[in-house]
DNA sequence: ATGAAAGCGCTAACAG
DNA sequence: CTGTTAGCGCTTTCAT
């Protein structure tokens, strides 16, 4: 035997089995018409062949691959994975995979992502944000297929949206500080720029201060996307010192927030009762660090669930105009705020 | 114009452009021998039609995907994500595309993922550790690409492994606890039957101690992995009911020992000075928290990154053999431990 | 630098 | 339930 030769391909079970490709190919299928001795022996033939299906030749023939695109943020970033793990359990009944890429929080990282993604030809694309280059509306509204944004309510949806506003949600943060007492808020971000989810939370946060009458001076903005744990830290120093009189911090997410916390902790200041500090996004550490962290949840899972039954439901051609999904993020009071 | 029309094709861009198809094809690569003018007047037409390349024709007839395939236990792991990421950017320079997929640490369901995976034809596959069924090792020896075994060093590799011994980087943690003065040193990890890079760590751990003439009753097992912060939590309050004399442990990672350390916390018991504590995996946890946690980092980053040149020096054809690039890991001596 | 012909491996469409 | 024919849209190969 040569060790050398090409793989086997269907026609190649196919002699074995003493059956037509065709029959293979039928074979290969859950649903289709094959009785159960044919099927058994085709697979049994595949299997001494060492046959592995081909899938680059399937999705050629059938102009099906199967594949949901996705564009995410950050791949390391336990919101975003939640998301994209519901969505992937999701779709993945129905055969289809995640084709996965991330955009750095950059626009034009995203249009050189969703133009690569669009190549593969996938069956819908799912992207994380509302906020894109005017290339990559264009790419995805003559795409051709399902188009679902995330994590966002676009003002001018390219399709379907399963999201929430970000702005919103820290406005209620924000109403339930001022309810409590707190007067002089600070909020820690990144730079503006990029992180359009994290620009969203601020503007809201601008916006609901002058709503109660409040000044919104006290804004730290801790470097460029995504703001770790360690920016978040150096942010609440900076804080500290430059805004001394500030009596609760919101930050853009919990990573952030956690930071400013354990920076408190090595200066001796005392959360709640020195300062409040709120999180964004209900992430593990805020439920178990100790003081434990007030947040906002989103509801990822719930995100990546709802677009994959979304996905299905238009796939089925259940849907007959574009899918408005929206999110209600809900308070969650801890004991790092009154 | 009828907008359910097919997509153009190459030669609908050929005929646009007033060229044959395969000058198309070529002006859509980079090296190719095209005029300056040809290639722009063709990609003028192909904007003009709004094509879309299409990867599954060229993924047939090339017989190349330009996909890598790469396994996690979980999509939600910063050091798996960080391995994925480094991989993902060092091959992406080449036009390399990851093709990822998670087990949920789960070999079965790894044997599933593994031929799902292949049937896309990546141009080589990346798995997390080395132990796998008989079938997916099957799977891998035949499939004809690189097979890439990382965070682990198998003792009968299938192929090129970048990694590192788990039970040795804990011994190495055992081995200072004891040299600084612990003996009665707990460990906290998963149920053994999964997750084998924590089988591994819990394995180095019983072999350290009973190498310093200690024994090592004190195993507490918090559930299936991955271990979450809660979950390290609760295995810390059974460990300090259990075993109320323990003056250290080690977690199978910085997750479960951040856990350890505010259940501590919420008991009044001070880390260090009543308990040390260590965990596994350098996340930026574990630098931050008050106490900062003595850990081992295990550069995830530059798994993914050798790798990822590993990756390209095989398919460049400058690698005779399988490649072995074992990684050391480092401990890092923080507040949590004296 | 450009073109013509052939075919990658599978499956849609149709036939029986 | 099974088989035959044709072709998905590109790129390999060979010309010029």
């Amino acid at each position: 035997m040569h060790n050398i030769r090409k793989p086997p391909t269907m026609a190649d079970v196919a002699h074995r089995a003493g059956v037509s490709p065709m029959t293979v190919s039928r074979a290969f299928k859950r649903e289709a018409s094959v009785s159960r001795e044919t099927r058994e022996a085709v697979l049994r033939a595949a299997d001494e062949l060492g046959y592995v299906f081909d899938s680059t030749a399937s999705n050629l023939r059938s102009q099906r691959t199967d594949f949901i695109a996705v564009t995410i943020p950050s791949i390391n970033n336990a919101n975003f994975a939640d998301t994209v793990r519901a969505l992937s359990d999701g779709v993945s009944e129905r055969g289809l995979q995640i084709l996965l890429g991330y955009t750095n929080y950059d626009v034009q990282e995203e249009e050189r992502l969703v133009e690569q993604l669009l190549r593969r030809k996938p069956e819908a694309i799912v992207v994380t944000g509302g906020k894109h280059t005017p290339r990559t509306r264009k790419l995805l509204t003559n795409a051709g297929i399902p188009v679902i944004e995330t994590w966002d309510l676009p003002e001018e949806p390219i399709g379907h949206v399963v999201g929430f506003s970000n702005a919103q949600a820290v406005r209620e943060m924000v109403d339930h500080f001022v309810a409590v007492g707190y007067r002089n808020i600070a909020f820690i971000g990144g730079d503006a720029s990029r992180d359009t989810r994290g620009a969203d939370r601020r503007a809201g946060f601008i916006a609901a201060m002058k709503d109660h009458g409040l000044d919104a001076p006290r804004l730290i903005a801790a470097g460029p996307p995504p703001i770790s744990m360690r920016e978040g830290a150096n942010a609440m120093g900076q804080l500290l010192e430059r805004f001394p009189d500030t009596d609760a911090v919101i930050c853009v997410s919990d990573l952030s927030a956690y930071g400013a916390i354990t920076e408190c902790q090595r200066r001796g200041i005392a959360v709640p009762e020195k300062i409040a500090i709120g999180g964004f996004g209900d992430y593990e550490i805020g439920a178990i660090c100790v003081p434990s962290l007030t947040t906002i949840n989103a509801f990822a899972s719930e995100i990546g669930g709802k677009t994959a039954k979304l996905i299905l439901d238009v796939l089925d051609g259940k849907l007959g105009e574009p899918g408005r999904v929206t999110i209600r993020p809900d308070l969650i009071l801890r004991q790092s705020s009154l």
